[in-house]
DNA sequence: TTATCATTGCAACGAGCGTTGCAGTCAGAT
DNA sequence: ATCTGACTGCAACGCTCGTTGCAATGATAA
């Protein structure tokens, strides 16, 4: 509403009142759930008329299906693209494999904040979501970035720098260490230097239970 | 309702209902969240007219404070006896972590299954907590799970088997390894035979990092 | 028996929510 | 200028839910 219109505008609404829709819907979802999220709190987020919303999505269930979809290719994107910068030429492994970590919870802690706290939502509300969407989000978002880990993990090793029976588990290992999965076990919040011990000790961990 | 009442009854309600209540609290809560769950529904869950609910428990909020404070209690027992039981007299260490990693995950995947269940929840439901309830769920719960565990390692590592800077995060580390933290990168529903691979991998990896 | 008390069923309230219809407005395309 | 289509504000519906009040029931303790 605050911004004017300009660009050409294809079938089914305008592209940009949909993306600040999925914008607002993502913020609203990741703080206070599928069920406690509504559509009059979503549109005021978006800065839209909550009957737009109807004009871009069927009802709430598709719109929420559409959030996950649109989340989890970005951040899978983005995830891709810290796992290629920092594990296509490995020059001291322990290194690049400590900047990968801080890269990775860096961007899980700032920029995609709000998308994995969709994804703590989604995990709570997995017995109310079609198995169609789950399967679809599980593949566009987490199998895809652990497969990606996986193959650059295999490559290191098929130079001899890992030993790595299973590469998928080795991936999820990898990032179970170093993210310590959003403090699930009763661990404070962590300042900037907790946060790199943590990294450090996780990739500790992962390098001597892989290193041949 | 269809059982007879026997013995003496304290003050503030029967005892057998709350406890009913709170069981059936704790299915809903688990499978449903704290919003979409209806106290209608948790009072036919439980054999209880929804009216006694609010004889035992001011409100709804209340109930899942109570709910989540008897549940962790419950399970931080349960696994902290898992620990006291394969942790304490070590004969074989990678045998021993392997067979407490089985009964970790087995007693996760079916006793305490709704249990964590409803931490799926809270951890989706933490901006809408009162804090101090949050404090106390961790305090009685992780806190202490990863305490007891801290402390068995730590003494392990004074006998010589592990090398152990930091025993917290050792903890922290043996617990993601040994349970892949339900499946939250993409895993497949895991039969028999992938569980304690999953297992024996997670030590390994567990064990080689922090062997000295 | 009588008194106490937890439990129950029912009715009611007020609020919030998803969803739809309708009329009006505004910008771009012909 | 006219037409098209998207967006908006408003009102309304039906429904669910948390919560409370009230009268009735049944069991226990004196």
């Amino acid at each position: 509403m605050t911004e004017k219109t300009k660009g050409l505008r294809p079938a089914g609404g305008q592209p940009d009142k949909r993306r600040a829709i999925l914008t607002g819907a993502l913020a609203l979802f990741a703080r206070d759930g599928y069920t406690r999220a509504s559509l009059d709190g979503i549109a005021a987020e978006a800065g839209v008329s909550s009957r737009t919303i109807y004009n871009h999505f069927r009802d709430k269930a598709q719109l929420f299906e559409a959030v996950i979809q649109e989340s989890s290719g970005r951040v899978a994107d983005t995830q891709i693209a810290i796992i290629d910068r920092h594990l296509s030429k490995i020059v001291d492994l322990e290194a690049d494999l400590v900047e990968f970590g801080t890269a990775w919870v860096a961007v899980m802690d700032s920029a995609a904040a709000p998308h994995f706290a969709l994804v703590r939502q989604i995990h709570a509300e997995l017995e109310h979501i079609p198995q169609t969407a789950v399967d679809a989000w599980r593949e566009t978002g987490p199998r895809r970035v652990r497969g990606e880990l996986a193959e650059r993990l295999g490559r290191i090793a098929d130079r001899g720098s890992l030993r790595i029976p299973d590469p998928d588990r080795a991936a999820v290992h990898l990032m179970l260490l170093v993210s310590n999965d959003n403090l699930p076990y009763g661990a404070d919040r962590r300042n900037e230097k907790e946060l790199t011990a943590m990294v450090t000790a996780g990739v500790h961990t992962f390098l001597h239970g892989y290193r041949p």
